[in-house]
DNA sequence: AGTGGTTACTCAATCGTTATCGTAATAAGG
DNA sequence: CCTTATTACGATAACGATTGAGTAACCACT
């Protein structure tokens, strides 16, 4: 382990001299550009590399550079969902780096396994400051409370989560509206809903929420719902739908609406299972688009979030309040977007199936 | 901030017996149980947070009790597997809680998203010690050498790759011999193979290793290989398999090995676009058991991975490895297995349905 | 009473960086 | 030639927890 001593002894300058060269940032004090070409190098002789506990513990966190993705327990299916935010999060951090080259943001995608009780450990994270700014995504509501009570000093940015702090956000109760409006207007009377039972998300209880108020106002019955079980979804779905496709002929569905696209596909199979087709006999619609959702047979309508965009933002918003160029809170709001496919409308088939391959 | 020298105050004693009380580690000091109340009390009614980078430095990360999970660049879809390799690990976790108490180890799946270049920035991590142990699953070929020099100090297991250091996988060339001997012993002799061209994935390559042997073994030619390029792959797949669809009559591929589930579900639209039935004209093979590889029409069959268990298993190891009660290298394979559905082979139907929803 | 042995602590040095304050050396001004 | 700026750097005290060495108090035993 190379310290700053052992560049200083090599330089032959002082320790302080060799901090502040090494740690660009705006000094009072003024180094000759002589010395600074020295230490670097012996810098770069010895493979220094900064002890961040020391950094961290000296300067009190000021000066960690780092962002910090947390994502809640539990670690469902919806964090093959997560690459797309991470993605999004990367892209806008490459296209910033002009700005960032000075500040080396570091992404850690932090999933802390927290429930509610254990969330505790995220304390032990932020009390000493570890990172700058917190990217929460996917938390169940119970954690809001703590989670605003927990972190006073460090900017956050909630992701697809309402709350009093800054946020990045669909709204989700237009998602249930959208895909409810959907099949309301190919004619859908009865239609199910099967949606996921034990998850806190308050994205689901939104999109449900969407969905019953559509249908609400569409003058349509809302006894059609079945809730998946277990974190199994599609075969979970596949078990639930089978109880709304097992009605009495009469009040059977014509039409399933899924709150998330493995829910859709567990249900389609156990429309095919009782050799009814799709979307002839039941239209079927999920929420997220999934990779696998436009690959199905027949493809799967969906609604489409733009995750990817909404985690650029998210991100740009939370550096932003790093560097205080703006004030918090700060929200946006992204539309999301009915993505009509065959399995439910039938007609729908060789022009997405185009659009969608290209 | 609440600091030891607060709680050794209140609790009227000095700050080694906060210390030693608080990290209820082995000492040769011994204190009373009077003390140690207070202190806890003391402790518990200020509400103490250690202070990690103060501890990190001053025990140079003997005490860091942490594992982190290391995740390659590029974050593809293969992703959401990693969503199974966690729950394994956390499972496990929760399985040893007894034997964890004492020593609080968090979990934290930190996907670095480091290229080659800003691989750099693991080593900050490294270097300064941040965490006990290592899992590094998911990078390429070429970061190999560099993790070998960077860390030589902490405990490292590999996940899914072959390695002088430790390390737990499957047999990958097992996985792409087991799906191709399967073609061939359904007849097939003109079978194609689909694969992600520019990924630098150990796995990746050596199953395509294992198709090609069981090929040659069986005296078949190797020339129907498509490559499907970028990091879209269901949609590059379709575009692939069009190429080897495409071909002159005699010439088409009667079955298709694609070594992912995502490449399988491209591949297998390509065929449907064209009016050819599977399995009864292609069969389709896939790779990884994903999700939602049994909920496609037909069910894809594919290779699985025990991704939970082996992730359980390289918790363990990584534990052992850590507290010194193994020697590395220690290595561990997993055996995989081949999931028949009705994408290669009609007559699995009801059976293997059956037998996944349960 | 003096010696030895426990028990129950406390002191003080230390980890590697940073930030404040001080100062030597040179330049500029009168 | 002496004073005052200016430039360039060095010495040193934190940051909060850990740890080995030291010590005070008490008891037992000869």
């Amino acid at each position: 382990m190379v310290r700053l001593s052992d560049i200083a002894a090599q330089a032959g300058t002082s320790v302080s001299t060799v901090s502040i060269v090494l740690s660009d940032r705006p000094s009072p004090v003024r180094i000759s550009e002589a010395t600074r070409q020295a230490v670097v190098d012996a810098a770069r002789a010895l493979g220094y590399t900064p002890n961040l506990a020391a950094r961290r513990l000296r300067s009190n966190g000021d000066q960690t550079r780092t962002i910090v993705i947390a994502i809640a327990y539990p670690l469902d299916s919806r964090l093959s969902l997560i690459s797309r935010v991470v993605r999004g999060v990367q892209r806008q951090l490459q296209a910033m780096r002009d700005d960032l080259v000075s500040l080396r943001v570091t992404v850690q995608l932090t999933i802390e396994t927290f429930e509610l009780g254990s969330l505790d450990q995220l304390r032990g994270l932020v009390e000493p400051l570890w990172f700058n700014g917190l990217l929460v995504t996917n938390t169940s509501t119970a954690d809001d409370t703590y989670l605003e009570t927990l972190v006073p000093s460090v900017p956050i940015v909630m992701f697809q989560r309402q709350s009093p702090r800054s946020s990045v956000n669909t709204d989700s109760s237009m998602v249930g509206q959208l895909a409810a409006e959907h099949l309301i207007g190919l004619g859908h009377r009865r239609i199910g809903l099967i949606y996921p039972s034990a998850t806190g998300s308050q994205a689901q209880a939104l999109r449900i929420g969407g969905y019953r108020d559509a249908l609400a106002l569409a003058g349509l019955s809302l006894e059609l719902e079945a809730p998946a079980t277990g974190t199994n979804w599609a075969a979970n779905a596949h078990a639930a739908a089978g109880t709304l496709l097992d009605r009495p002929a009469g009040e059977r569905p014509t039409a399933i609406f899924a709150t998330n696209d493995l829910l859709a596909i567990g249900a389609m199979r156990a429309i095919r299972d009782r050799g009814l087709r799709i979307p002839d006999d039941l239209a079927v619609v999920g929420c997220d688009d999934a990779e696998f959702a436009a690959y199905q047979d027949p493809p799967l309508t969906t609604v489409h979030l733009p995750l990817e965009e909404m985690a650029a933002r998210a991100t740009t918003i939370l550096l932003d309040l790093i560097y205080q160029r703006v004030e918090p809170p700060v929200h946006e709001m992204f539309p999301s977007r009915l993505v009509v496919r065959r399995s439910s409308d039938p007609r729908a088939g060789a022009v997405t199936e185009r659009g969608s391959s290209s």
